[in-house]
DNA sequence: AGCTCACTGCTGATGACGTAAACAGTTTAG
DNA sequence: CTAAACTGTTTACGTCATCAGCAGTGAGCT
């Protein structure tokens, strides 16, 4: 059994990427196909965005172009390649960041900010690439270049440079959880549980009370990814800085 | 039906609450009760460190006891539910911080630590959080306070030192997502895929392939807990720097 | 022209899931 | 000792991804 998985795994890789970067062989033969993979991917999408992406089933996606559910595995082989599909859709052509300037650090943040646009647009971004994804389209290793190729300039060495990708791909993807989690009417009930909560076990929690009572939870007008992304280019810069005199 | 569903939402908040805070009042009349919903999250737990997740079904914990799916919804008002119940379960009492010192960042680096330790003992944790939560227990409070005292001594704001909260948070969580995705085997065949992929259109990525060529992706010993830690708080520090001397 | 067969889309079935409903058996308060 | 409260069960429903098998279609070859 764990045999036959792998290897449909195996045959999966292969048809993903096929797929993902468009070098599929079409048929001559037959009925002209109805569909594309590109039509279903942009169809599911349109869900996604509507209804998140747990509406998203091969029947509803099906439903769209009033067809049955098994017509779209003559254009996918399953439903983790149609997430894959979805990911490269919603993502733009490599980014330009030349337009920030020249430093690092704001063609970072411009990359960020672009990022995290998309994020924005397609809160269900962030639960279809959590799930186990074993190749990348041409435009998510675009994005990655772009962010490689920004920070080449800093002086620090490729794995650290990877690393420092890592943080900020963390914190786009962090804010859009809380993105994702946050509903206005669920937050106010949040609230006043804790609250009532923390009445009842003050001596418990004190520093939380104090945070509570100073606002420290209170809803902010800020764009949440300034603080975050200063914080962490900071601590880069800091690191540039020690290692840089030292002929790192 | 939007009705029938948030009525039935608002009565889990409630049941929810009483179960993780422990505030339930126990029955008299009727069979003693053969389980409690803290021995159903322990095996849900011990499921879930074992075969993920995704195998926790109300149908394999009650197989664990013997005992039809069913009978779980006499302790559970529902598979959210039980979630919560056993991220309350592996989370540990409060941390004692003072164990690392006197400053703010040793210790946030201590509860760092210890989180961290947390998510790599039961690497659903992350997938079972990323699940919205309308309530804390007691232990995730517990957490949140220790970190928040951690912070007070910064000088900073609350609302500042929450978000900080929330960046060390989201590093760990993070991390942990890279646990989860990580797959030596899976590993391999991405840098085989990869690098086929940019062998053929290197000129496309062209900071992505000097990168791989660096080893930029290659496997390191090191803790990768370090880097983006010591990254944020610096970058923690140069704002504490900042805000320090003008008085705020 | 006619045959073949790769290809399309369909129906139906399978097994997993969470959970609602209704019922049978058990214990304790009155 | 009866009735209420409680436990655990069986059955059933709706949803999901996906397999197997069938009917129709149309390009290419003879």
């Amino acid at each position: 059994m764990a045999r036959t998985t792998k290897a449909k795994e195996a045959r999966d890789v292969r048809a993903s990427l096929a797929l993902l970067w468009g070098e599929q062989d079409r048929p001559t033969r037959g009925p002209k196909p109805s569909l594309t993979p590109h039509r279903i991917a942009e169809a599911a999408v349109a869900l996604a965005d509507a209804e998140g992406l747990e509406a998203v089933s091969m029947n509803k996606v099906a439903g769209a172009f009033d067809v049955s559910a098994m017509a779209l595995y003559r254009y996918v082989p399953g439903k983790a390649e149609l997430v894959e599909l979805m990911i490269e859709a919603v993502l733009a052509e490599r980014p330009d960041l030349s337009v920030a300037g020249d430093g690092w650090r704001p063609q970072l943040t411009e990359w960020a900010r672009r990022s995290w646009a998309v994020y924005q647009a397609h809160p269900w971004l962030l639960a279809a690439t959590a799930m186990r994804r074993q190749a990348m389209g041409p435009r998510q290793l675009g994005w990655l270049d772009a962010a490689l190729a920004a920070l080449e300039p800093t002086g620090l060495t490729a794995a650290q440079r990877h690393q420092v990708f890592l943080l900020v791909v963390g914190l786009i993807r962090n804010l859009a959880q809380q993105l994702v989690d946050f509903d206005a009417e669920q937050d106010q009930e949040w609230n006043r549980l804790t609250g009532e909560l923390l009445d009842r076990h003050s001596d418990r929690f004190p520093a939380l009370t104090k945070a509570v009572a100073a606002g420290a939870f209170a809803p902010t007008a800020e764009d949440p990814l300034v603080f975050g992304l200063d914080r962490i280019l900071d601590g880069v810069q800091t690191l540039i800085d020690r290692e840089g005199p030292r002929g790192g």
